[in-house]
RNA sequence: GUCCGGUUCGUCUAGGGGUUAGGACACCGCCCUUUCACGGCGGCAACACGGGUUCAAAUCCCGUACCGGAUACCA
């Protein structure tokens, strides 16, 4: 029988991390098992179900890449045959009404009142004692005639155990006493979660449930819902979780946008970057391996790897640096340096769309941006004692063409951690309109006021040469410095917060190279910063 | 309260009777260097606790502690 197995989210939210994660892995079982991955749209509960959170939910798996198989389905279409079967189950004496008047619906602290509701209990509720569990089906069926409001709630044994199998927490028993008889329709007629979910995942032929381990319980009474049924129920897999730093629960309300999927597109972070990091949150293949394409998550995914214990998403609150946990920021670092270049460049020529710094000059001639890059690729030259491919010379392409696109790209990026760093820090590279550091002018610039004269005048020596190439420009700067009676170091810095705004970046020659004579001339004889 | 689950460096984790308990992130140091958040080398740092079983326990069993989840006419 073929996998097919299916991701369930109540359109209730944004993506969250933790439902992403499950997306994942749900996709991952699917694709390694030749399956299909099915969504299904939980929207049953209409007051807090929105559109918006759907097209959220939709959106943040379209850029994860997670791509469903079949129509998606939205649980409330099938209200009508949750019913039916709620009313089979009790015309088969397998449920029963409960004429008990609907309690009043407690609002913001409904979850205390049930901790509370139960502590008092103490453990010695009995979970068969509604009076009309017992009732006559004349009598019911008179009552509901007259048209006395009831719910239907499911006839649990009174002794006995359920138990399934669970594929990551191993052999799961909970005795009948431990569940009440569960309510399947409301009095309004309004299905509940646990009937529709059954009823759902075998309308969708559902072979395996994976899903948070906040559902553990929600499994016994859904076994119980299948053997009420007479269909074998699948096989469950129920996940970790992924806390918040306290190891309190990762919540919207507490955490703001960290949890939300949409949040790590606009912040420049590459999908595969963010998937690779999620799938390790919780899983492993057991090998000391971190980065793994989509196709090896594929193959290596197994419900083995999962782990049991649950897993804190790491970060720091109103530190603009540890906004996100760390190892997702680097992993995306990671990506940006090492990835393909010819992958890279799409997701770049996009964000500086975005930010208005696109040129079509950086398309390659008649064609869209992707697989000719050029053979001159500095990633290829990476040689074993880890020399840096920016010190590596070749001729220089034109300034603003595709080449010089492709090579200024993969010169930058080897500091960069998100592709928003493209049109921020890089913004130099692209415009001439860039931000300068305060920081870097303070460091570089003002401790050096002969710096104000001496680099327009380095500019002067520019204007003179023929060819402008790293060695030679090397040979004019030395010569410079030598002549000024400073360091190499103080003439570079400068030259680098002037030429990009920025103290960090790729070797000074090769800034001087990229951005080429002209602007490296224009740009040094600049007073803008010197003025303000 | 009750039921269920969990516990290896700060974090993500490998290891599941005999290991100097491994890797990654973060942090620190050194090197490279005109800068640096790149790269190279190194360092700091963990088996929750107590009993058992065993020649031998991080690993198996029991208990305790702590953490988490569930306990709705929510999903």
């Amino acid at each position: 029988m073929t996998t097919r197995v299916r991701f369930a989210p109540s359109p209730t939210g944004y993506l969250h991390i933790g439902s992403a994660r499950t997306a994942l892995f749900n996709y991952l079982y699917a694709r390694h098992t030749g399956g299909k991955f099915l969504l299904r749209i939980e929207d049953t509960d209409l007051a807090r179900s929105t559109e918006e959170s759907t097209r959220s939910i939709l959106d943040g798996l379209a850029w994860l890449e997670l791509a469903h198989d079949e129509e998606i389905v939205f649980q409330s279409d099938h209200a009508d045959k949750h019913r039916a079967t709620a009313k089979t189950l009790l015309a088969e004496g397998k449920a029963y009404r409960d004429f008990t008047p609907k309690a009043a619906p407690n609002d913001a602290n409904v979850k205390d009142v049930i901790k509370d509701r139960a502590r008092a209990a103490q453990g010695e509720k009995n979970m068969r004692d509604n009076p009309y569990r017992d009732l006559s089906a004349e009598e019911s069926d008179a009552r509901a005639a007259a048209g006395e409001p009831f719910a239907i709630r499911l006839e649990v044994a009174e002794t006995g155990k359920t138990s399934f199998e669970d594929s990551v927490y191993g052999l799961q028993e909970r005795d009948y006493q431990e569940t009440e008889d569960l309510v399947l329709l409301r009095s309004d007629g309004h299905p509940l979660y646990n009937l529709a979910v059954v009823c759902d995942d075998i309308e969708m032929a559902i072979t395996h449930v994976i899903r948070g381990q906040d559902h553990l319980t929600n499994a016994h009474k859904q076994v119980l819902i299948y053997e009420a049924l007479g269909v074998a129920p699948p096989t469950f897999a129920h996940l970790p979780l992924i806390m918040a730093p306290n190891k309190g629960k990762l919540s919207k309300r507490k955490h703001g946008e960290v949890v939300s999927m949409t949040t790590y597109r606009d912040a420049g972070f590459l999908a595969a970057a963010f998937r690779n990091f999620l799938a390790l949150l919780g899983w492993s293949a057991g090998e000391e391996k971190e980065i793994y394409t989509l196709a090896e998550l594929v193959e290596k995914f197994s419900l083995d790897g999962i782990h049991r214990s649950n897993a804190i998403f790491n970060f720091t609150e109103n530190d603009p640096r540890r906004w996100t946990d760390d190892k997702a920021q680097w992993m995306n670092a990671e990506y940006i340096r090492t990835m393909p270049l010819a992958e890279l460049l799409q997701f770049v020529k996009a964000e500086l769309k975005a930010a208005k710094l696109w040129r079509d000059e950086y398309d390659p001639e008649g064609r869209a941006l992707t697989s000719s890059v050029p053979s001159t690729r500095a990633a290829e030259f990476q040689t074993e004692s880890g020399e840096r491919p920016e010190n590596l010379a070749f001729d220089m392409p034109e300034i603003g063409s595709y080449d010089w696109f492709v090579r200024t790209v993969d010169l930058i990026r080897q500091r960069f951690f998100t592709l928003k760093d493209f049109s921020s820090q890089g913004r130099a590279y692209f415009s001439e309109d860039y931000d300068f550091d305060a920081a870097a002018i303070e460091k570089n610039l003002s401790k050096f006021p002969d710096l104000k004269t001496w680099l327009p005048e380095l500019a002067d020596r520019f204007e003179t040469m023929d060819s402008f190439t790293k060695s030679e420009i090397e040979e004019v700067v030395k010569a410079f410095t030598e002549e000024k009676g400073t360091k190499l170091g103080v003439i570079m810095n400068g030259a680098r917060t002037l030429l990009t705004g920025v103290a960090v970046g790729p070797s000074m020659l090769s800034v001087f190279e990229t951005l080429g004579k002209e602007r490296s001339i224009l740009r040094l004889k600049s007073h803008v910063v010197w003025n303000s």
